[in-house]
DNA sequence: CGGTTGTTTGAGGACGTTCAAGTACTGTGG
DNA sequence: CCACAGTACTTGAACGTCCTCAAACAACCG
């Protein structure tokens, strides 16, 4: 590990207020990873082996169905600690990892981690509030997909991104992952973003513009939805 | 709270692996409410003044839209823990709460638990561990709604309920408040359900039987989807 | 430059919703 | 015990959204 690497764990939510100790003593069995795009770190219904933080490329948790089709989860990026819960209870990951854009990733053994996080009160504070900031975010994705039609929940990831002031936005991914992410196909994603065009929003290729946040959040419901 | 509150949460997972100190600890705050079925305890977008407990009756979290219209994010049961994250990171609600069945509920005034809460290692434990369980939970509804069709949920649901065995199975709850927790109107539910009939399902009011659950599971991608 | 992959667009169809009507339940008061 | 009201549930028809399949176009990368 790099020691911009270790300035990076200091700065993401789960470690920041941990004592260097507490994050040495977490880290010293720990190794990194380098993976090009493509790479798959873990399959659903596979055993967890590490608990993984990401410290630079971009990764996405996937499910997949029966037929075989993948329908993304959650996208991470640069600082994110991922499948916590399957580590901390020692049960199958639910979901498959790819990496989308060359990552090295920090691995911890989840028997070590479990270890350190029995005895170690800081790091269990911290991951409280890191599980109930995630668990927030899942029950927005729930809320989203149940209330909402495809273009408006294109239009409140939008405005997410946008921090909810509009303007310019750049889009973090290919739009055929973001449409998975949204619970649509591809072409979906496409008719979706040439209607909201009616509502002020332009762009092309990953540059996107949104003309009128006000309007656009009415249209998707953003502040009644949550 | 009554002696028999005090063995419900001793039972529960979040505090059977607390020592009763730290039960009395967290509880000498609280007290009892006894609210009717049809009641609000709160609304999404509220401030969280109480972490609730269920000591009897049937509650639902539901989320909102523009429009009106409710879709159930969970049901809640005797013994459960509802809304931890809002209280552990003092945000507004994402969701309503109404009480589908008479209910007792423990409360315990926010600001008191998140005190307990910074200064008793055993609570964070027990807390790490029941927002992991409810963490899959909610990845498993994501997956559902995004990878199955109605019909496919509803197997899957009833497949939960019958703990994956099949047999008998009773509906814990009307099939209108189903229908919203799987993401469908209730006619849908309805079709969804006489479709079923292909797959061995049948049923009258709240009893229902699945003939076969091995075949059901394979209708559903049961195993594959986790 | 050609091959590969991502994106858009069109046509057709499946799934699920909406609206509307009818049936079965549940509980209440006579 | 029955009549009744209110609610839940089912069923049918029409509609809309989103998906599938197919093709054209654009962007990227060797």
């Amino acid at each position: 590990m790099r020691s911009d690497d270790r300035a990076l764990l200091k700065s993401t939510p789960l470690f920041s207020d941990l004592p260097a100790t507490a994050i040495d003593r977490l880290t010293y069995t720990a190794f990194v990873q380098n993976l090009p795009a493509g790479a798959v770190l873990f399959q659903q219904g596979d055993q967890p082996e590490f608990l993984y933080i990401l410290l630079s490329g971009r990764v996405a948790l996937t499910g997949r169905s029966a037929e075989g089709d993948e329908a993304v989860i959650e996208f991470f990026r640069r600082g994110d600690v991922f499948i916590a819960p399957a580590v901390i209870l020692d049960l199958p990951y639910l979901m498959s990892t790819r990496v989308l854009q060359d990552a090295r990733i920090l691995m911890i053994p989840a028997e070590h981690f479990r270890d350190v996080l029995a005895r170690d009160p800081a790091l269990n504070a911290a991951l409280v509030r890191e599980l109930a900031r995630h668990w927030r975010l899942l029950i927005r994705q729930i809320k989203d997909l149940k209330l909402r039609t495809a273009p408006q929940r294109l239009a409140a990831y939008l405005l997410d991104l946008s921090g909810g002031h509009g303007g310019n936005v750049l889009l973090p991914e290919e739009r055929k992952l973001m449409a998975g992410r949204l619970g649509m196909t591809p072409e979906s994603f496409s008719r979706a973003f040439a209607q909201l065009a009616a509502e002020g929003v332009t762009g092309r290729g990953r540059n996107v513009v949104i003309a009128d946040a006000a309007h656009l959040r009415g249209f998707c419901a953003y502040d009644d939805i949550l």
